[in-house]
DNA sequence: TTGAAAGCGTTACCAG
DNA sequence: CTGGTAACGCTTTCAA
């Protein structure tokens, strides 16, 4: 087995000094003479030495190291989420360690490796937690942040949107732009977000009268292309539609113009969710709920923060308001319109 | 300080055990009897007990950490990537230590970090890498694998595709479907990637007697976007373009499309590089050069493993074939049209 | 099969 | 200011 890196004890040795003069020449405050910090820095200079956390993490029981599960990264949302992160875990002194899972059960499997890892918090960004590996974390005192997912509320702390309410508010959007039969396109159930904004819509379309036909979408563009022309099979085509998020949407405006013919804005309006950069595209202009992601990064480091010298996050769900913004594929008169 | 780990002294104590068996009791092959096995395990349980790979990487001077160094993820191609790679880092054994940097001198301040946590290796997905960071990654021994970046040949090992041969292949494509007038919007010019595709095509188009009209677009999409309207500015209105990646290209069609009133393919061509999600989207249907990811993984795994028994990869570069895509954006007859 | 003990690379504490 | 030493949690070796 080859040994990659110099210790302080090489160094010591070659700079003619003890072990515990190396130690405090890269300890700030600690008493050096100039002279033996001179020699410790040549000597380590020679044999490319930087200090160890390793044996810090064994003594202080802290590793600053945080695991950040990911899943779907097929969604530009996710990449720049994970992109805030990074850099703002980064900037204040921890280590990203990066878990990916394509299921949820794989998320079990790497529990145990986390652990042995001796992190310091878990970050998920995964649309679905289990419930077992909740527990699991829970019983290693590993403290759970769970971005975007509220499904743990009473176990875990969450970081999301207000997810119903952005979705009222897209219904109200489409409805005063003139829509009068609403579409639908749903994410997966198994996610919190997903079925949160399903609510909200359906639940204020309700309240407007307006009917509300569905169709899941998987969260994916093909999805919602596909759900789009399902959408139009029905008896009941839609002149409004909202994607539970901006990938679907997408979908849908391109089955919507490609595949059925029909015009963006001005058959049909279209909103998604997110505000991923291709929503403003020019082929797009696509109108969505902004998630503000260096915010709900901001409140993810927060509870980090405080749950840091604690072993367990205390559980409760934050909430980030959301932010309409309307582009071209709703781009009506504001005046109802009458319809068929 | 909270101790939120129990160790194997802890779990020992309540099994009225040894440590030594409760270490044993996890190493595969071990002798344990079934009797102190149960007590063990039963204790650790009971604690939430995970033998810690912390001591393990000060005795074997392995930790089985690689550092992936990631910048521009506004680049769908680097997610996929980032994401291929953390799966097969996961699976074989390994666990990715993130790092994200802005810009190339930042990379030279997190080096020390690294260096800290006894990292195995660093794999750069970088478009840049300084000359410093090398020297100093040199010096502390650590292998490091290039993805995408060349540049440093004979210093670390770089995976990337055949940028060259690609380049030349669209320009014989443009050319090919009637293209007599060529714009490149070239990326960054710190980008070996970039600057070879841009080299590749201009040789080619030379070759064909074509000429080519440059544009810098920086590999972002307002970044296409801009350089196109500035490539109809000149005297030279291009009816094919090639953009260093797929975003660009997308802005391109974009530009043509509704800043300039053009039709793409029936009045310019256009083709991209990388064959991110997007360029396949109906309202694009963007030809392009596929980089095959999985492969490039592949490859630079292979190199890791090899460069896990030394201290450093021995140099070289591994270059992956190509494949061109060919869709609607420059879906037009084979023989040349003829052109005023 | 079992327990005791050395050692990995640090930091903190102590005596000089 | 300096060097020696204990301690962290684990694996490995050795003796019982």
């Amino acid at each position: 087995m080859i040994k990659r890196y110099a210790s302080s004890t090489d160094v010591a040795r070659l700079a003619g000094v003890s072990q515990s003069a190396v130690s405090r020449t890269y300890r700030p405050g600690a008493s050096v003479s100039e002279e033996t910090r001179r020699k410790v820095l040549a000597a380590a200079d020679e044999l490319g030495y930087r200090p160890s956390r390793i044996p810090q993490i064994m003594l202080t029981h802290r590793s600053h190291l945080v695991a950040l599960v990911i899943g779907g990264m097929y969604n530009p949302f996710y990449s720049s989420v994970l992109e805030a992160f990074v850099a703002r875990l980064q900037a204040e002194g921890w280590q990203p360690l990066l878990v990916h899972v394509d299921n949820d059960c794989a998320f079990d499997d790497v529990v145990p490796t986390l652990a042995s890892y001796r992190v310091d918090a878990v970050v998920s960004a995964l649309a679905i937690l289990s419930d077992d590996s909740v527990r699991q974390l829970e019983q290693l005192r590993i403290p759970v942040i769970a971005f975007n997912a509220s499904s743990f509320g009473d176990r875990v702390v969450s970081v999301s949107s207000d997810n119903v309410l952005a979705a009222r508010l897209v219904a109200d959007h489409l409805v005063a732009r003139g829509a009068r039969r609403l579409g639908l396109i749903a994410g997966l159930v198994e996610s919190s977000a997903g079925r949160e904004r399903q609510a909200g819509f359906t639940a204020r379309a309700g309240e407007l009268g307006v009917p509300v036909a569905i169709q899941a979408g998987g969260f994916r563009y093909e999805g919602g292309r596909a759900a789009t022309r399902r959408l139009f099979e029905g008896p009941m085509a839609p002149d409004g539609i909202f994607a539970a998020n901006d990938l679907m949407a997408l979908g849908a405006i391109d089955a919507l113009r490609v595949d059925l013919g029909l015009r963006v804005p001005d058959d049909v309006l279209v909103a998604g969710f997110d505000d991923i950069p291709s929503a403003s595209w020019a082929a797009y202009d696509l109108t969505t709920v902004l998630q503000d992601a260096p915010r709900m990064v901001d409140e993810a480091l927060r509870v980090l923060h405080s749950a840091a010298e604690l072993t367990t996050a205390r559980p409760g769900r934050i909430v980030v308001p959301p932010v309409l913004i309307i582009r071209g594929s709703t781009d009506r008169p504001v005046a109802p319109v009458q319809v068929a």
